[in-house]
RNA sequence: GGUACCGUGGCCGAGUGGCUAGGCGCUGGUCUGCAAAACCAUGUACAGCGGUUCGAAUCCGCUCGGUACCUCCA
């Protein structure tokens, strides 16, 4: 097990060397989607960065449980209706029933991934299924002093919990800085402080998901159903915590201001924040309105795209960032990427009829060592995809004869793109269509007709049968073994 | 206003003191009937000003510009 992966901690604001508490377990938990609206490219950013780290984690031996949760619960609706739920809302809107909404949204979600080449995470627990334990931990808080209730809501009693532990430690942010910024909110009537938040909240008649407790038939606050069904998978210490960082405060804070309230000590090892996909230089969210869905960028249709873009297209744009770096869309970044891809994916694929020299002229060690280096650096996918693409143009010039690679060598390359393309990076071939026997024949057929067309130098004939694939999305490449082909 | 962060060649994007990042694009060459692909060649980029240092994109200060969080948001 290799033991010189470094993870940078938010909490720290620094990297460290990652040392499980419990090796070989790891326990990773990541703030999934809220399912009221399709996912966007933002959601990509998140499932995609921590699929590498389970990936990557995996691959280094380690047995990961990775939880990943669905919010179908709703946060509270600050703007509009007050204390109104915001699965609720598109619920009343499309007239279904809150469960639909959310059934409808995760299914759509769990396909966007799938697309992508995400695995599933080992537990993908729901906000609603777990009301009994969210409840419990309000329990244990309001007995150890650090909450109180109010109107049949339960609050965090913020300046209570500050005397006994730094609150605002995750974040940078102090108590008394927080008054003076904190803005009038719902139920701030009830609060004994402005930063103070709920933990559970009364609902009102018209709030339709309610569920009965020991205060007030209601809801779970804000930030409860991480701290619960992350201690009742993971334990109430457990390694690595992720998220999007605009959840880094308050949803973040308040989670470990919750688990040492509950529990008396905190959680979380290693907290881990992706940064944001931006688009003009502003943060892509739903807030903001200027988000695109995944499935606009799989069929183009956005006004803002030029054209489609494949899931493995965004999977690799995606990870040609750093993760904790803000990544710009743009239509020009994505079309390289595409075709930087293709470039990887072609020189892979040439890796399997490549000419084996009695010896290689280059030494590849250090291509293989450099590929753990950069993986070892905080999950530095950039790094790793450029040590792919010296590899990419190495195995380019022993086609072109210009360097030699033995045959142990090749094999190994091959274990190293298996491994770190595929395993790791979890970047898949396209699919190249129904590629089905006839379609093969057909292919075979046309560019039989076009060989004949060209030895008699009949190349407007030869020129038309290619232009014509090519409006089909269909490239001919003539090369030293005759014409290949492939679809785009 | 508070807190955190960023500003790299045409575009995207690594890099935190000295060693070619990488991809895409552009241009020229090789190859090809022509293409495509590939290979070769090609860009003295680090917001500005000052400081520390033998040496700074990288450290410090100031200025300018931008972003995020402080309200649900990946």
């Amino acid at each position: 097990m290799n033991n010189k992966l470094q993870i940078y901690n938010t909490l720290s604001r620094s990297k460290v060397l990652f040392e499980p508490i419990a090796p070989p377990h790891v326990g990773l938990y990541v703030c999934g989607p809220t399912v009221y609206g399709d996912a966007h490219l933002g959601h990509a950013r998140s499932a995609i960065a921590f699929d590498i780290v389970f990936r990557y984690l995996m691959h280094l031996g380690y047995k990961v449980r990775y939880v990943r949760n669905i919010t179908d619960v709703g946060h509270l609706e600050n703007d509009a209706d007050e204390g109104e739920d915001k699965v609720a809302v598109i619920a009343r809107l499309e007239k279904l029933e809150p469960m639909e909404v959310v059934k409808y949204y995760t299914d759509r979600y769990h396909k966007d991934m799938d697309m992508l080449n995400v695995l599933h995470p080992s537990i993908e627990p729901t906000a609603s299924g777990h009301i009994i334990e969210q409840i419990e931990v309000v329990k244990t808080i309001l007995e150890n002093g650090y909450a109180y209730e109010a109107d049949g809501s339960v609050y965090f009693d913020v300046d209570k919990y500050n005397a006994d532990y730094p609150y605002g430690k995750l974040s940078g942010r102090k108590v008394e800085e927080l008054l003076q910024t904190t803005r009038e909110l719902a139920g701030q009537k009830e609060k004994k402080n402005s930063f103070d938040f709920a933990l559970w909240k009364k609902a009102d008649d018209r709030h339709i998901m309610r569920w009965p407790s020991p205060w007030s038939d209601g809801f779970p606050g804000w930030h409860m159903e991480c701290s619960a069904m992350s201690v009742k998978y993971l334990g109430d210490h457990f390694d690595i915590h992720g998220g999007g960082m605009d959840l880094l405060f308050p949803h973040h804070e308040s989670e470990i201001a919750q688990s040492n309230a509950a529990h008396g000590h905190e959680s979380v090892k290693y907290w881990m924040h992706n940064n944001m996909i931006t688009i003009d230089g502003q943060k892509m969210g739903k807030s903001l309105n200027n988000f695109i869905t995944l499935q606009e960028f799989f069929n183009g249709e956005h006004e803002a795209l030029q054209q489609a873009y494949s899931p493995m297209t965004i999977r690799f744009f995606m990870l040609q960032a750093h993760y904790r770096s803000t990544l710009d869309f743009s239509n020009e970044a994505l079309y390289a990427a595409e075709k930087g891809m293709a470039k990887l994916m072609q020189s892979q694929q040439l890796l399997h009829d490549l000419q084996a020299s009695p010896r290689s002229s280059v030494d590849i060690k250090p291509y293989g060592e450099r590929l753990y280096e950069a993986m070892n650096d905080d999950f530095n996918t950039p790094i790793t995809i450029a040590h792919l693409f010296d590899l990419s143009k190495l195995i380019n010039q022993v086609n072109d004869g210009k360097a030699q690679l033995s045959q142990e060598d090749i094999q190994t390359i091959q274990t190293w793109f298996k491994t770190f393309l595929f395993d790791i990076l979890g970047l898949q071939e396209e699919a190249q269509g129904d590629n089905d026997q006839l379609v093969d024949d057909l292919m075979q057929t046309l560019l039989d007709l076009r060989q004949q067309a060209k030895a008699n130098k009949d190349y407007a004939t030869a020129d038309s049968i290619r232009e014509a694939l090519g409006k089909l999305n269909i490239q001919i490449k003539d090369t030293k073994e005759g014409a290949k082909w492939s679809v785009s």
